[in-house]
DNA sequence: CGGAAGATTGACAGTAATCAAACGCTGTGG
DNA sequence: CCACAGCGTTTGATTACTGTCAATCTTCCG
């Protein structure tokens, strides 16, 4: 039923960035304490509905925007995973972040008033809610803790920015991966302890800048050593405190985190 | 009539962070036009000094924080250069950014609010304006063009984050590296083509994620092919075109630039 | 003049990339 | 139902970029 990955998927369903149907009702949507407009009251939430426009469902391949893009507004995960990503004069594709639940894509766009990054859906199925940037930033007059989640929220990815950026090995870097991942996929009422990736090992390579068969032989290492259980995409973190110590030169998150 | 480069100068001038007997006037700031409030009018300029707190003086090797230390303001660099530095748990030194006239310090500590990372100062002599967070947030609140000029800044630093962060050669870093300083340098009334570097041959392999080792040879090789002339911390860009075209790959400022 | 710190240059080693091939899913078509 | 392509993943062999170790040189001060 579904077409070959390589091509995105636009005739069983409509057309990538299809504007969902209902209107976004954050009051009730499930995410809402991961995510913007978490700190607000419930009067404010209300406003905060009517400022932002509906939802996207993007299916996988599907792009949010791509580089040069004009910017107008930033994106709520509402569910899936995205991938922000740069291709280099040399052709080579460079993976700048991964966005799951709850997280906002499009900050870095804010100060060219451009999409410098291109962002593309990897799970079956993507949504996002649509945050025009000007309403935003005038709810933001009205609201001051509105204005402080963003300026968190920016904070938080300035500094997610330059933790992978550092000086470390293929081990420590995807180790620090597995264990970020884990701690941004958990959700509030448990975790079993497997993730089910939704990005391929390329990905995940272009990410750390490495190579997909260095990705590879890593996690085979790591299982060996009884650190994970990895099959393809569902990899089982069987000793995520092993994992913590080989990353712990990294991941400022856990150290100063909420 | 200075202490040795390794022991902090508290001697012959104050205390690190000494605070400057004058009051801070943006007004009749040199650098005003590449800082936060360039955006705001005369008034507002005004009323952005009565709420920012006076200046501090720091030497070579003073620190302006350290990791752990609470977050209470944000940093405008008046003179001289920093360094943004966090040590790992092997011992390791990863430079996060360097900051130079006009930039911010301290926009990853909002979150957490604790510092995340150390910061001291590399020039012979180097001052900031305290910018105390909760005025700003504040001010902003009245002042859209403030909110805006805060979110476009950090928007820049997401950005510049990502930038080294790619899987580039250690010559396109260093490229990239010079072309990118040399950017942040150059002042409106133009330049000369030099720079003179505030940051040891250490310091700049820890940012690009390279052995001192690498830095010197690279450096040597690109003066072999007429690139640049180096001589120590005096480096001259003699074909910045030839290294914009070796960092090509990178920077999005410059293809995205204002 | 002599010591110390940083920078440079050289020799060698190691980590990760590249090249190459085989494997295992998944979906297609005979 | 099973064979076969197609793609991503895994594994192996080799290469090479960059790091490490070591020595020399320069500059700066005492």
């Amino acid at each position: 039923m579904r077409d070959p990955a390589s091509i995105p998927d636009t005739s069983s369903r409509a057309a990538a960035g299809r504007v969902d149907p209902g209107r976004v009702r954050c009051s009730s949507c499930a995410i809402l304490s991961r995510c913007l407009p978490a700190s607000l009251d419930a009067a404010q939430i209300h406003g905060f509905e009517e400022s932002i426009q509906r939802s996207r469902l993007l299916g996988a391949g599907d792009h949010l925007f791509r580089t040069g893009d004009p910017f107008h507004a930033l994106f709520a995960v509402q569910s899936g995973c995205f991938k922000s990503y740069m291709v280099d004069a040399e052709g080579r594709e460079h993976v700048l972040a991964f966005h799951f639940v709850g997280e906002i894509i499009g900050v870095d766009a804010i100060y060219p008033e451009r999409h410098v990054s291109s962002c593309v859906g990897l799970a079956e199925q993507n949504s996002v809610c649509v945050l025009p940037y000007r309403s935003l930033t005038r709810l933001s007059q009205e609201m001051p803790q509105l204005q402080s989640g963003l300026l968190r929220m920016m904070s938080r990815y300035v500094l997610g920015g330059t933790t992978i950026a550092g000086d470390f090995t293929a081990e420590e870097r995807l180790a620090a991966f597995l264990v970020m991942v884990a701690a941004r996929l958990r959700r509030p009422d448990g975790w079993s302890g497997e993730l089910d990736l939704a990005m391929s090992r390329q990905d995940i390579a272009n990410f750390l800048r490495l190579a997909p068969e260095t990705v590879s032989r890593i996690l085979a290492r790591f299982q060996k050593a009884g650190l994970v259980k990895a099959d393809r995409k569902r990899i089982a973190l069987l000793n995520p405190d092993g994992l913590s110590e080989i990353a712990a030169c990294m991941n400022p998150y856990t150290r100063f985190g909420p």
